[in-house]
DNA sequence: GGAATCCCTGGGCATTCTGCCTAGCACAGC
DNA sequence: GCTGTGCTAGGCAGAATGCCCAGGGATTCC
């Protein structure tokens, strides 16, 4: 459950170079190849490391905006929010938080118009009672685990 | 720039199963390995495809609270705020957003408890007038891609 | 109508890595 | 003292990689 000081090097090692094969990984870190493919099947098995899917950019394939709203869902509706939220593509991310039935996503459009469409869509079903959106301008911190993976790790 | 019917397909085949390689794409996909070869090349260099980081789950290294928090920057501060968060490893994700100097920023923490100790790091800055925090107590819709990749590439 | 260009195919090559195995050693807990 | 666990070090066959080439359609540009 806990990882130690080398599991954190192999995930740092993974994330600066994710090409590099397990053979490379043990040149690197000093340790058998054996270590490290032991310890790559426990970081899997453990759910530590979901997967190694591609980080595909959303600007890249022509969502250049990136948006939050928060929505507020009349009561007992969440289900279908849900299930509604997850049928539109840019929805990249949904979370429920504390608060009076509120829910947060993500959002991507192919530009400030687009957004508009991107939002009536969402907001166009009967649970939501009202959308407060705020668009990314910049992202100084890209999503990063590294800096907790050291902080878990020991350093 | 834009991506065609076979990169989607390849990009949905690589989130399925990561593991595969070149070779084994070229099959499942029905073409020439070169030509996987050369897709990959050109989605890595287009910017498309950012990388293949393990995805590590914060949960299961010991962080499972998440929560986002909006924080209000006194004017000018900006900057200062930026390099402040980024030192801190809880802290996996920065935006700044369109409103009054607004940031909103992901956060995890060991318990809610911890989550105090977190918050108090994070707006314990002079540049943070106010911060509201929400916790996030389910993830309906996980951080995806797939959706919009198809619809990118034309369904 | 050509000609050039681009993309894909299908194959070949040496090198490298993988998955799997064995055996020995050090260290912890019972 | 014994047992289990984790790491090292090595060997092996099979598979994949990186890189190369020649050829064929399709498209675009003169």
């Amino acid at each position: 459950m806990a990882i130690d000081h080398l599991d954190g090097e192999l995930l740092e090692l993974l994330a600066r170079e994710p090409r590099i094969g397990v053979l490379e990984a043990s040149r690197r870190l000093g340790v058998a190849r054996g270590t490290v493919q032991a310890r790559l099947d426990r970081l899997q098995s453990n759910g530590v490391i979901r997967g190694f899917g591609p980080e595909v950019d959303p600007a890249a394939i022509g969502y250049p905006v990136t948006a939050f709203a928060t929505l507020e869902i009349k009561q007992g509706q969440g289900n279908d929010v849900r299930a509604h939220l997850t049928t539109v593509p840019e929805v990249l991310e949904l979370h429920t938080t504390t608060g009076h039935g509120d829910m947060l996503c993500r959002l991507v459009a192919r530009s400030n118009a687009d957004l508009q469409r991107v939002i009536d869509r969402v907001v166009g079903f009967d649970g939501i009672v009202r959308a407060s959106t705020a668009i990314v301008m910049e992202n100084p911190v890209p999503l990063r685990i590294i800096p907790l993976v050291k902080q878990a790790s020991g350093d």
